[in-house]
RNA sequence: GGGCGAGUAGCUCAGCUGGUUAGAGCGCCUGCCUUACACGCAGGAUGUCGGGGGUUCGAAUCCCUCCUCGCCCACCA
């Protein structure tokens, strides 16, 4: 034997020093980088497989969150490149328009200075400032848990390339008709002082109250209307009382006036269906410039719309007001005011009562501030139109949804949709390319700045508001690849991308709005699957975030145990589409079976190139089938099976036939399968079983050493492949010390080949039979507590399998220790031949009767079996052995409780009667 | 108010289109430092598969119903 080369190997994985010098190898080896021109797409002969990653804040930090949804895409990146694909995995980061801003906000508050004292340049140069300082360091943060991203082509969605495209799409869109400027009334946010989307806008149920005020009749003493309201600081833009035109109590009041408490003034009863007659007292005040649905009111009824409220959400008279609001409530702060109001009204009898109520209030997503509703002139983008094709995609099955459940929600959310408000006023973002003209009000809506209107000749200013920080990221799937540039080699090779994997918050936000964009402006979808994974929450099932405190640094866990450990950890607990829990406050626990695993392969390959050695080691195909052991064929049959199985469980990467057919609709991304499928055939079988069984092989010189080692050699160089899409540091490590590869492969396992089901070397089962000896044998010395340094003598008779080898015989004897003569029959010269000398016990196995398949049998196999145990027990009674040591025959019996037992009274007597020997 | 999901071993979860003694990891118990691995090895215990009904030869798996959580959507003031 050769001297094995333990130095390079050290007992103890070190993670950090190996996954700091692989990803760094990988990196000059331009491992992650895509080719175009290999893209079949454009002539090449590789299929495209493109993941465009959804950009982190370009301020974020990286959290667990992130952890996950990398490590998801990293796996199937990886895959695909070792099956082949050209792979294009493209990272980037979104200026992140209302979030970034509010950050920078902060800074400046600290100084106690406001965006407005440094103006609109200097705060976007000190944005700017700012991101290029900290932004982005997240990206750097992914490279650290392994992301094979193409660095070469991270985007930024504020980049001049991104912003042209940014630019080309409003004008497209307008030149379309597709973009409008609208006045109605939107959801505001007073802090963030910007106008937010329908879906910026959450909804959280509160506890409010509803209260009952008075509106007294004109001109009638001592009647009144009683109003049913929960914003009673909204009453001094009210306009006129609604009823349901069929809600007979009021129905001879339309027409006549109310006086608006506190203003004073009169204000019309009218009629209108938007009033529900079971709500409150069926009667409903209209204010149409504080509520969306009294702004539609007001439009039919051509009613006044008063702004009393500020832009920072203080009482006054804005537009339209007339002096309603009272001096005593100007510039008081709407919540300050409702109370204000309240009590004036109880004060002066109006308040007749005030209820507990519940009801859904909208939030401002980014600062939780509670949102305004607000007449304003706004960019909307026309959805209709833009979302048929995107339902059809999903319908048709050219678009998956993973886990289905989500289809529905997609379905339902763009049946029902709404215009998109696009325009913020907020500095940080693209600015809209709108050029009003002063002296003439001419629109210019242009792809470059321009100076001068282009219907007049005069000067012009550009639209003060910027862009939803989602009307960049929408364009992601072809922005980053060139677009608008039509001929732009990247769009040509890797567009349509394939995956989109991501959390399903933003199904609405960006998901879906993608998918429009992809055929608005591509004409075709930007990716065929969209997988949506859970979120990560703590152990009392809270979700993960830095104000909450329950975050987990990936960077800690990267730190104490690797990040293949966190990795497989993330991919192997988290069924589709469900959450991830883990404990922030134990670490250790949390993450205990990535860093067992990582050193269980890491001790693993330790045996195997030890044992293995430095010389050559022989292709397995040039291996004749009649030279493999039974636990070679085994191990190379269960082999195929796990990577069959890990096939299945990750594929198919691309819909057959354009469209996702019935079958494959909701196959493969089921990653925590694969990744259990890969452990359990390193861990439980090549580990448990074949390691054990080829121990005493390798260690002896000759052909069955060579073979042992080739088997052994092409068993873990593949579990390996198998395993490297979720642990790539330690496989890598672990591969590249391997003695012989392949002279076509590539030099580095991230880009060598996927394996593949060897045909034609089918396994057999017959090793089986071996593990059900070596479990039972197992079972008994451990039932029986017999002393770990005592052998057990066995005999095994076994009518399955009645030409075991010798060797065999013997392994099994390894791997229970017992010594074991094996016989076909009970009788059979071959048992007495094979009995050790000085055997303490003799234990016979009932045959080892497949019983599945020979159920029906089973009666008969027994009693034929007792007969030959009786002509055993004769036999050795009267014959040779009598004269040799003590000779136990211990019976096997069937039992319903256990395939395997024996009588344990006659087993303990020989286990002591053994105990004094040795 | 509408829609969806979950409730399986002490904990976190797998269990696909119904079929032999319901699985994994972690934890727990017993015994082992067996020269790859104690972050390990061998053996073991633990489940009325949320409750109740139904379909079926047979259900954790299909149907109904109830309970408990969670999520999404929503212009009832």
């Amino acid at each position: 034997m050769t001297t094995p080369p333990m130095t390079e190997i050290p007992s103890q994985y070190d993670p950090a020093a190996t996954e700091r010098e692989w990803y760094e190898r990988w990196l000059a080896a331009d491992a992650f980088t895509a080719q175009n021109a290999r893209s079949r797409r454009a002539g090449g002969d590789r299929d495209p497989f493109t993941i465009v990653m959804p950009p982190p804040n370009v301020t974020a930090v990286l959290h667990v969150g992130h952890g996950l949804n990398i490590t998801v895409q990293d796996v199937i990146a990886r895959w695909r490149r070792m099956r082949g694909d050209e792979t294009l995995w493209l990272p980037g980061t979104d200026h992140a328009g209302i979030a970034t801003q509010n950050i920078v906000e902060k800074q400046l508050a600290r100084d106690g200075q406001t965006r407005f004292d440094l103006g609109r340049d200097a705060f976007v140069a000190r944005t700017v400032e700012f991101v290029a300082d900290t932004g982005g360091s997240i990206l750097e943060q992914l490279r650290s848990i392994g992301a094979s991203c193409d660095w070469t082509r991270t985007a930024y969605t504020l980049s001049p390339e991104l912003s042209v495209a940014v630019r080309e799409a409003f004008v497209q869109l307008y030149e379309r008709g597709l973009i409008y400027r609208g006045h109605r009334v939107i959801h505001w946010c007073p802090r963030c002082l910007t106008s937010l989307s329908d879906e910026e806008a959450e909804h959280a149920e509160e506890m409010g109250s509803l209260y009952h005020v008075r509106y007294a009749l004109a001109g009638e003493r001592g009647k009144w209307l009683t109003v049913a309201t929960t914003r009673p600081e909204t009453m001094l833009g009210d306009v006129a009382l609604a009823v349901n035109p069929a809600d007979e109590r009021y129905a001879s009041l339309v027409g006549n006036a109310v006086v608006l408490p506190i203003v004073g003034i009169e204000i019309p009863i009218i009629a209108d269906e938007y009033a529900d007659p079971a709500f409150g007292t069926g009667v409903v005040k209209i204010t149409p410039a504080h509520d969306p649905n009294d702004f539609e009111v007001g439009k039919r009824h051509d009613l006044p719309m008063p702004v009393t409220m500020t832009a920072e959400g203080n009482i006054d008279n804005v537009t339209d007001a007339d002096g309603r609001v009272p001096a005593e409530l100007r510039g008081v702060e709407r919540f300050a005011a409702r109370k204000r109001i309240v009590a004036m009204l109880k004060a002066s009898g109006a308040l007749v009562k005030v209820e507990p109520h519940k009801h859904a209030v909208r939030h401002c997503y980014r600062c939780g501030t509670v949102v305004e509703p607000r007449l304003s002139d706004q960019w909307f983008v026309r959805m209709n139109e833009l979302a048929a094709p995107a339902l059809e995609a999903v319908r048709t099955g050219r678009i998956r949804i993973l886990p289905e459940r989500w289809e529905a929600v997609y379905v339902n959310w763009l049946e029902g949709i709404r215009d998109w408000n696009i325009s913020r006023q907020l500095w940080w973002g693209h600015r809209i390319p709108v050029f009003y003209c002063e002296a003439r009000g001419c629109v210019t809506v242009s792809r470059d700045d321009v100076t001068e209107c282009a219907t007049c000749g005069g000067p012009v200013r550009q639209d003060e508001d910027v862009l939803d920080t989602w009307f960049s990221s929408w364009l992601w799937p072809f922005s980053t690849l060139g677009w608008p540039d039509t001929t732009a080699p990247d769009l040509k090779a890797f567009y349509p991308t394939d995956d989109l994997v991501t959390a399903p918050e933003i199904l609405f936000f960006w998901v879906a709005r993608m998918v429009m964009a992809g055929y608005a402006f591509m004409g075709e979808a930007p990716f065929h699957t969209i997988y949506l994974h859970g979120t990560v929450r703590d152990t009392d099932h809270m979700k993960m975030s830095k104000s909450l405190g329950n975050g987990i640094d990936p960077l800690d866990v990267v730190r104490l145990y690797g990040a293949d450990a966190l990795r497989y950890t993330v991919i192997s607990g988290m069924g589709m589409g469900a959450d991830l829990v883990l404990d922030p406050n134990n670490l250790e626990r949390s993450f205990a079976p990535g860093r067992n695993f990582a050193t269980k392969l890491w001790n693993i390959g330790r045996f195997v190139l030890t044992k293995v050695g430095d010389e050559p080691v022989l292709a397995l195909e040039d291996i004749d089938d009649s030279r493999l052991t039974r636990s070679d064929r085994w191990i190379i049959g269960r082999l195929n099976t796990a990577i069959a199985e890990c096939d299945g469980a990750l594929g198919p990467p691309r819909p057959g036939n354009g469209a996702w057919s019935q079958g494959e609709l909701h196959a493969g991304m089921r990653l925590n399968e694969y990744s259990e499928t890969a452990r359990r055939f390193v861990w439980n079988e090549l580990a448990d079983w074949y390691l054990e069984a080829v121990k005493g092989r390798v260690g002896v010189d000759g052909d069955d050493r060579d073979v042992a080692r080739a088997v052994l050699v092409h068993a873990f160089d593949a579990a390996l492949r198998l395993l490297h899409p979720v642990i790539p540091f330690i496989t890598e490590a672990l591969w590249q010390r391997l003695p012989r590869r392949r002279a076509k492969d590539s030099p580095l396992l991230c880009t060598a080949a996927w394996p593949a089901v060897e045909r034609g070397r089918a396994g057999s089962d017959e090793f089986e039979r071996i593990r059900e000896c070596v479990d039972a044998l197992r079972a008994m010395r451990a039932e029986h507590a017999v002393p770990p340094g005592r052998m057990v003598h066995a005999v095994i008779v076994t009518t399955a399998m009645p030409e075991l080898y010798a060797s065999e015989a013997l392994l099994i004897g390894q791997l229970a220790r017992a010594t074991v003569a094996v016989g076909g029959r009970v009788d059979g010269p071959a048992v007495h031949a094979l009995l050790p000398d000085g055997s303490d016990l003799v234990l016979s196995l009932g045959g080892l009767v497949d019983i599945e398949q020979e159920r029906h049998k089973l009666s008969l196999e027994l009693e034929q079996l007792t007969l030959q145990l009786g002509a055993l027990r004769g036999r050795l009674a009267n014959e040779s052995f009598t004269a040799r040591a003590p000779v136990n025959i211990v019976e096997a019996e069937r039992t319903k409780e256990r395939e395997w037992s024996v009588r344990a009274d006659a087993l303990r007597k020989k286990v002591h009667s053994f105990g004094e020997k040795t």
